[in-house]
DNA sequence: AATCTTTAGCTCAGATCTGAGCTAATTGAC
DNA sequence: GTCAATTAGCTCAGATCTGAGCTAAAGATT
């Protein structure tokens, strides 16, 4: 039966609605160098290039789940914690239609991607050696990971190894090593780690078997 | 005529769409107050409750474009520089459907408002003494409203005014006293002086008429 | 085993930052 | 006019931050 309130409820949603897609920057650390995950396009549109791994939005699906969907369909990896970035909106942005793009970024251990990199439809991009590969990226892509690689240093910045991408635990060598890679430049040795010591737990162990010195071992709050 | 690459072009955005709508917190000081802008809704839903302005997404239309014209049509104000803080995408944040909401924030001067504000369909709330209007209000815009102050609050930690809402020239007390407002709390006279001074442009002018020793006008640079 | 290289952890002087306090210049109250 | 109140602009001592340099402790090299 037909209420007054049923009309314009139905018709405040009949506007055109945009196709709704997610795409994820990646983000790990190897080989000393900062990188970006890609994955090869497989659908007809754009295929065989290299792209950020998306999918579009499922109906009544959380962006955040599209995102762990995405990688897991995509490159076969769990995602941990996708951030929100950026909507890019252009509406020429994608030739396939009207679709507006949710960018995100996760940060994941190599470790975790070793499996999926066998692949030949995966690869990682270094950000600092490969600005070509990243730059030649389709659909706005490389904005993004601008924007994601502009988020994980701001975090960087703020507290240790925010994305949990070392082991537990660690030395203050190697948290160091690792920040100056996502910061893309050295960092003076007793200032990051005035910085960084309250921010972390005593392990009370020391390291050994490395070069020089033994240290103290640290681990996150 | 249909061609081989038709079918899954269209397939592919074949998907069911959420409806995309922008909310946006129009943020200004009033009376040493940080106020946000409220409309009372219009529609069916919600009918008569205040919340911020929006609508949704019209086709092919920009999420800026978007907010401009909803801040035009529902409290004929002209906004500045939208700027996008998150997308809000709980499945049952709204119970007309499947929205997903881009929350924006807006700064506007007190006097660009003046006109608007005559209507009874729409008001400030100040963010510190009415905490109680804005935690009532429906599709989490409240969170919003946190967001948008939240960025406000570090866009003005950074820089003198960024949101323009001083009239140039003006003197070091009231940039100070405005960003005081904007952070909720007293700021030290001279280490706010000393930051904000190197990032302003003298006029060579001195305020005069005014109570206390004459001082020095700036511009923003 | 002697020496080199690497890293840890500390110390200290110099640089920078902070905020109280001083004097100056103006308006408002009487 | 006199005095209180308000604000500007500066100064300086104390606090904090910075980074070079020192010594120590380990593995690597010879």
């Amino acid at each position: 039966m037909k209420t007054p309130t049923d009309v314009p409820r139905a018709s405040l949603l009949n506007y055109p609605r945009p196709s709704v897609a997610v795409d994820t920057a990646v983000l790990t650390v190897a080989n000393g160098s900062l990188c970006v995950l890609l994955v090869r396009r497989g659908e007809k549109d754009r295929h065989g290039e290299w792209a950020l791994p998306g999918s579009f939005l499922r109906e009544r699906e959380r962006l955040a789940d599209a995102v762990l969907r995405s990688l897991r369909e995509k490159a076969g990896i769990s995602g941990r914690v996708p951030r929100q970035l950026h909507v890019f909106d252009d509406p020429a942005r994608d030739d396939r239609g009207w679709v507006l793009s949710v960018a995100h970024v996760d940060v994941v251990p190599l470790a975790a991607l070793e499996e999926a990199l066998k692949s030949d439809g995966v690869r990682l991009a270094s950000i600092a050696e490969e600005p070509e590969v990243i730059a030649g990226m389709p659909y706005g892509h490389s904005e993004m990971v601008a924007k994601a690689v502009e988020w994980l240093r701001a975090a960087y910045a703020e507290s240790p190894d925010p994305g949990a991408l070392l082991d537990e635990p660690f030395t203050l060598k190697e948290l160091r090593d690792l920040h100056e890679v996502v910061a893309g430049r050295t960092l003076m040795r007793d200032t990051f780690r005035r910085f960084m010591e309250p921010q972390l737990v005593g392990t009370g162990q020391m390291s050994d078997g490395t070069r020089g010195r033994p240290s103290r071992l640290w681990g996150r709050a």
